[in-house]
RNA sequence: GGGGUUGUAGUUCAACUGGUUAGAGCACCGGCCUGUCACGCCGGAAGUUGCGAGUUCGAGUCUCGUCAAUCCCGCCA
């Protein structure tokens, strides 16, 4: 390489005219006009035009006819102004072009499999492939930018609180609740695995006895379970916990960290202290426990009017413990058969049996189940929701959880197809006092909402043994634009209260020693009150950059079904491999 | 584990109700072009229609299986 950059593509403007520059970098288009042509000439810091002209040597005129998109070039001239009429407004450099005195060749190009300046020219199924050109793209640079930033903003405000970010192991040990472990298998002790952390939980407990009392880590974590948009094999979490405190002060600290970040990174000022709701009210307003509240429409408890109605499903609910929700969906009486066939259609896939409707136009009630409406009843409900003129009424009779998570679902769907939700928004809010347990109809036990280090709420122990459905937790997640992306809670720090949840959760003491024996031996020697929090790095850069999946701002991701399509992984590994492991594999069909 | 959508040239898409030699843009190759910036103009090459069966006189199109991508449910302490 003789020619050796002194000056960045995209960082050069009027006050360069007149340097001799070196610039290198890739082609990322180039216009051949005969007798003078332009490259746009391409490194991370942007675009600048690049002039050949007629009377450079031949050997190189020849190259420069040849050039392709990707080629990696060097070039050496003069900054000079785009004469009159030629400039570019569209491009931060455009008024600025660089005559080329020198040049040399780098790298060639294949043609690319999809255009670096057009993305879309790709699929992501092939941009998956290609993972290090789509890399090479003004999205995924702007993003990975915007990650390095959020990286950057964290460390700098958790350091400047006191906090120290320590490192703990990646090869650890499977644990029974929670997701699904990766495992490692060990050569050194035959037989034997290590488990990857899903999260560094019961190091950051034992650093708090250690005594330091304000860690953090951004780290990897790994879960072996399925994938979604926001969901991967392996994800990065801003962990944190903190000793001798209590919710608020985690809570202030996450808010003003998040504050940084926004503004650090994308320069959006938000509002703090974020709004807190409880779970059951989280539940019964917007039907979900990570609700979107960018937008209205809230869910309504309507079992006055179900009684008052002779429509038999509502009735037979109600006798066999379940509830009766309703959402106004305002202007929802324009929707075709086929548009509510559609929602039952997304109710069912939530568990729903059906999805009552009626729509209330000129004063009335229409389809649906109107004919189960009289006067009484039908004055009931208008007062109750405050029905106007072309309200569509969705009713769900179920139990509990499947009528609201069915109706939030629902909610979720409308806002966004309908267009209420305005995108520039961030809205965040804290939901707290989640149940400690929930029931597992499958395994047919309760097992932790949040993890067993979770401590109820005081007042809630006295119920643990006999009525475990009533305790609630000291947990809380924090919530931004409809997406869970963070959640901690309040730990408890005493061996005898660890072995209460842990007999509640049905893992005998023989168990609970052999895979926390360390955690439980660690609290009699002094652990402290302490109480943490993780948020989810990968959704937060994703809300950050405006991106609807997280793959969009993970350099290397994964598909859905946790391949790479870049590297071909996984993959098998040799027989000699698996003999070291002692390890033989039997694949049942 | 289940459901939806998708798979056609290097690539993004098209191809009617099952019917001639599967088309177009971009990219690529060749030629022309001194102010372009999605440069333009002329020409060219490029296909195992994801894979495997089946139905049919005939399948890109229909059926079944399979693989892959994606979205969702279950799952994700």
């Amino acid at each position: 390489m003789k020619i050796k950059r002194n000056q960045l593509c995209g960082n050069l403007n009027k006050d360069n005219i007149g340097e001799t520059v070196k610039l290198n970098g890739w082609i990322n288009t180039r216009r051949v006009l005969g007798g003078i042509t332009f490259v746009d000439l391409r490194d991370r810091y942007g675009l600048v035009q690049v002039r050949f002209d007629n009377d450079l040597p031949e050997n190189i005129l020849t190259i420069v006819k040849q050039l392709n998109m990707e080629d990696v070039i060097a070039v050496e001239g003069e900054v000079q102004h785009r004469p009159e009429g030629s400039t570019n407004k569209n491009m931060l450099t455009g008024e600025i072009e660089v005559v080329v005195k020198e040049f040399e060749m780098l790298n060639k190009s294949k043609p690319t499999p999809f255009e670096i300046k057009k993305r879309e020219t790709g699929s992501e199924n092939l941009r998956l492939k290609y993972r290090y050109l789509d890399l090479r793209t003004e999205k995924l640079q702007k993003n990975i930018l915007i990650r390095h930033k959020a990286l950057q903003a964290t460390r700098e405000f958790l350091s400047n609180d006191k906090f120290m970010e320590i490192e703990t192991p990646f090869f650890i040990k499977s644990t029974p609740e929670g997701a699904r472990d990766f495992v490692v298998p060990s050569r050194v002790n035959l037989g034997k695995f290590y488990a990857l952390p899903q999260s560094p939980q019961t190091f950051k407990q034992l650093l708090m006895i250690s005594g330091f009392d304000k860690y953090f880590q951004i780290v990897k974590c790994f879960r072996d379970e399925d994938l979604r948009a926001d969901r991967q094999p392996e994800f990065t979490q801003i962990d944190m916990e903190m000793s001798f405190i209590d919710e608020n002060d985690i809570q202030k600290v996450s808010e003003n960290m998040l504050k940084t970040i926004f503004s650090k990174t994308i320069g959006k000022e938000i509002v703090t202290p974020f709004p807190k709701i409880t779970y059951e009210e989280a539940m019964e307003k917007y039907g979900s426990d990570a609700p979107d509240t960018r937008f209205e429409m809230i869910i309504e408890n309507v079992e006055d009017f179900a009684k008052l109605t002779n429509f038999k499903v509502f009735h037979s609910a109600l006798e066999n413990d379940g509830v009766i929700r309703a959402l106004k969906v305002k202007n929802g009486a324009e929707f075709s058969r086929k548009n509510i066939d559609e929602l039952t259609e997304l109710a069912k896939t939530y568990g729903a049996k059906g999805l009552a409707f009626v729509k209330y136009k000129e004063n009335e009630f229409q389809s649906g189940i109107s004919k189960f409406i009289d006067e009484e009843s039908g004055k009931v409900l208008i007062e109750k929701l405050k029905l106007i003129d072309n309200d569509l009424v969705l009713f769900m009779a179920d139990k509990w959880n499947v009528s609201l998570t069915v109706l939030g679902s629902v909610r979720k769907h409308l806002g966004k197809k309908m267009g209420l939700i305005d995108n520039s928004e961030i809205s965040a809010l804290w939901v707290t006092n989640f149940p400690l347990f929930e029931y597992n109809e499958e395994e047919n036990r309760y097992q932790s909402m949040h993890h067993p280090f979770t401590s109820p709420n005081e007042e809630d122990w006295q119920y643990l043994e006999n009525n475990p459905k009533k305790v609630n937790s000291r947990a809380y997640d924090i919530v931004i634009n409809g997406q869970e992306i963070g959640g901690g809670s309040i730990r408890i720090h005493s061996q005898e209260k660890q072995k209460r949840i842990f007999s509640a959760l049905n893992i005998s003491e023989e168990e609970a020693k052999q895979k926390f024996g360390f955690l439980l031996n660690a609290f009699e020697y002094g652990a402290p009150p302490h109480g943490g929090i993780a948020f989810g790095f990968d959704r937060l850069v994703a809300i950050l950059a405006g991106e609807p999946t997280i793959r969009e701002v993970i350099a290397f991701p994964k598909t859905t079904t946790a391949q790479s399509l870049m590297i071909g992984s996984p993959d098998i590994i040799d027989e000699k491999q698996l003999k070291e492991l002692g390890l033989k594999i039997e694949i049942e069909k």
